[in-house]
DNA sequence: CAATTTTTTGCAGGCTTTTGCACATACTGT
DNA sequence: ACAGTATGTGCAAAAGCCTGCAAAAAATTG
């Protein structure tokens, strides 16, 4: 990787994150820390970011004394993403729904992956076109204001005639009673077309949501594969759900 | 290989992968690392990428370069959509195209503007996903990195299947001899269409690409119904076209 | 077509940049 | 205060770059 296109990747990670660890960058580029604290030293110099003990900031959120509850549930979200981002390998059809966890997962892809993800989410679809090595597919249709994503006949036929690898949910309650459940009739028809469509779905949410439930049950429990929330695996909110038989990560 | 054949693929090749390593065209043209680092070194000083210790990198990964350039001819640009704008009326179903001159006409159009717009274009969809009024339907296909809409066989079925009352379209290239005209296979494909499938087309194009073309063809002059520059309709460069036809704004 | 000029290319050498490592020093949280 | 990190500095290896030069290729000219 170029020195420039290194730095490049850094001044993109501290504007999507506001914050960024030597460290983590260290693994994710794969080079030693002691060059990405050149770089930040020099990115600092030049003024693209503002560097401290451990990493840098930008600019943006350095002197605004930031409310704790949005960080503490972002970095929860940045907990999720990472999780998910071990999933994908390198030639997958990855497809994804909208939502801010999607979009953090998004900006958590590690730089050298190659892959093609599809989705309907107007953000998400930016992060991905942001990266250098994917692939993405746009799925077309009516514009939905409120969740930024497409909604429709079209976008329905178009998912159900894929076979990805691998889709990913935001999901917005769930529980072993009522399964995976949401408030929004097109939003739901558009997730069961997903899942149905992929070989394995992975649904990403914050504990908040564990065993909560909402008007429209888009499927059961045992119809997801895989289950991802900030907690560790053995956490005794998620046992029950690992006792139903499902992947907990 | 001939020199500027040389020179040609390298471009190429940094406009696909955004990046290029020296030492990898060295051993895919089969010359000199000192050959390639001299062309480097040309194409750079003609605009045509940054060059780089290791290599090089497009003009779109920095955005450090085009300051001066991109904010002369911003308020070119500005004029432009302006005029633009006072087409639309409301309930109006309106197509357009990519690039930033569409970009602009999105920033400019009125708050109380209530229309439909069909584009697949992200940075655009952007731009009217955060307009008030604005029905939004996105065109799905496959996202071309490079210009950043969607490209493909399904795009152009579903463009053909539309009758929007105007059509908006930033062009490259525009003379009476050549029509317009463009130098990407799909982008092409795709503007045919739209001017087809649209009861008004309306060209937008900044004067500098006034009486330059480029290899392909997209339509006759004849064939569009409006053409946009950040001219007086009375300037001069413009007469030819008025002279021709065309209702020039 | 041959001679001459110009351009292009590869190479050698010396120089600069980049990067990882080691080690002494400074910072941070408990 | 102390243990554990993070940092800065100097250093050396490796990679990349620049300059000048001469041979080869291409273009120009008589």
């Amino acid at each position: 990787m170029l020195k420039r296109e290194r730095q490049a990747y850094i001044v993109h990670q501290v504007n999507l994150h506001n914050k960024v660890l030597s460290a983590s960058l260290s693994t994710d580029i794969d080079v030693s820390e002691d060059t990405i604290r050149r770089d930040l030293q020099e990115l600092s110099e030049v003024g693209k970011l503002i560097k401290v003990h451990g990493g840098a900031l930008s600019l943006a959120f350095n002197d605004i004394t930031y409310p704790s509850k949005k960080i503490y549930s972002q970095d929860n979200k940045k907990i999720i993403a990472d999780k998910a981002a071990l999933l994908i390998k390198d030639g997958m059809f990855v497809l994804t729904g909208g939502g801010t966890t999607i979009v953090e997962l998004a900006r958590s892809l590690p730089v050298s992956l190659s892959a093609t993800f599809i989705s309907g989410s107007i953000p998400a679809i930016v992060e991905y076109m942001h990266h250098p090595n994917l692939e993405v597919i746009v799925i077309g249709d009516k514009l939905s204001k409120n969740s930024k994503i497409t909604l429709g006949a079209d976008a329905l036929t178009r998912i159900k005639s894929l076979k990805p690898d691998l889709c990913f949910l935001g999901i917005n309650a769930i529980d072993l009673q009522h399964g995976i459940t949401d408030n929004d009739w097109d939003v739901v028809q558009l997730k069961q077309a997903m899942i149905q469509a992929s070989q394995k779905t992975v649904c990403l949410t914050i504990s908040e949501k564990l065993n909560s439930f909402q008007p429209i049950q888009i499927c059961k429990v045992l119809d997801i594969d895989i289950l991802i929330t900030e907690l560790p695996p053995d956490d005794l909110l998620l046992q029950p759900y690992v006792d139903a038989g499902i992947t907990v990560l």
